[in-house]
DNA sequence: AATCGAAACTAACAAATGTTAGTTTTTAAA
DNA sequence: TTTAAAAACTAACATTTGTTAGTTTCGATT
């Protein structure tokens, strides 16, 4: 069980939810400061700078991301499956966490110290992407269509998710992952 | 023929390449006159506002996507041919215009002046890509799955294109629209 | 050689921005 | 009730930013 939400957490929220909105570079602390009913300065008794909130709500996301994918990317599945189990990770995240997807989707190249680190994660996860794909064509579980293109078409989709999810709140998560299931993955299922 | 480019499409040139990187608000009027060897004051021998050279970059291509989807949506043409045209549209612009197309997708929000009627010409141009699902649909040319679903996913891929299209530059067009046409919408065809 | 518009320049501005230093208020435990 | 940490405040700072005003330079046409 987690400790009660701290202030800090409450800044890091609102500020990932103003960000996602307009852009990092947009939002300055003093917005952040009136969404919070204080002043900007009165920020600084809780967090380093701005560039540190950036780095905060992107990296735990991207973390969280890299290491659900090795997992699913080293488990006894088919391709088929893993592919399944990564769209279920993406609906799972942008359920969460739809604020922190969007800014990690926008506003990563605004890292400065920790940029280099955000490229090797992303990097290890469409590696991980690309392998399952791979392994699925050669297994015969897939159409042999150009393995970039299918990787491409798959993640555009999933990092969209972040937008539309909070929209169609009507939707479960469960109904979601079927429908994204079969629109994502029939198309280049073999029977 | 279109006149040789002039003093001032070099600079929207020049700006929609820098706002694709880091985004319109990031780029300061000093960034654009640097990356064109002048100073900032004499870019508004040209233009009259930042914020103006944000509106003729978003502005125009927006009015292409819908004019042309007008065209799509009144055609005489099966809803699955109607598909494979707008992916051909999206292609095409991509090619054309990679930065705009960033600036477009992340920025728009930053309109003030032409918010309100870009938000229309957006939304003429999802209910007119809705309609077709649905047309697709009624038809039995398309399966029965949630028409949200498809149009969310297949719009999310074309609306990434300008991400890809530049780092793939051996992929010729026609290979490309016919490769996608089969990732995007074999999932959803009825035989 | 003179002229004129296009396109560059220098200098400066007011406003906005991230951040700091130092101080006061609030909260809750002792 | 005292105390101490947590969290807010005021005031100010050095920079950065978009933009204007006025002037000079460049290139082509007369």
């Amino acid at each position: 069980m987690s400790k009660t939400e701290t202030r800090k957490d409450e800044i890091i929220k609102v500020s990932a939810k103003l960000f996602k909105e307009k852009g990092y570079s947009a939002i300055t602390m003093r917005d952040i400061a009136k969404a919070m009913n204080i002043k900007a300065a009165s920020l600084y008794n809780h967090i380093k700078s701005k560039q540190d909130l950036l780095k905060i709500i992107i990296i735990s996301i991207a973390e969280e991301f890299t290491i659900r994918m090795q997992e699913i990317s080293s488990s006894e599945s088919t391709s088929i499956e893993k592919l399944q189990k990564i769209i279920s990770l993406h609906i799972d995240i942008a359920y969460h966490y739809p604020y922190r997807m969007g800014v990690l989707n926008n506003d990563w190249m605004h890292l400065e110290e920790e940029l280099e680190y955000y490229l090797e994660l992303r990097n290890s996860y469409e590696d991980n992407f690309r392998s399952i794909v791979e392994s699925g064509i050669e297994s015969g579980e897939m159409i042999d269509t150009n393995t970039e293109i299918i990787v491409f078409s798959i993640l555009s989709t999933l990092r969209s998710l972040y937008l539309w999810i909070p929209k169609k709140e009507a939707l479960k998560p469960e109904e979601l992952t079927k429908n994204l299931t079969q629109v994502l993955i029939s198309g280049i299922q073999n029977d």
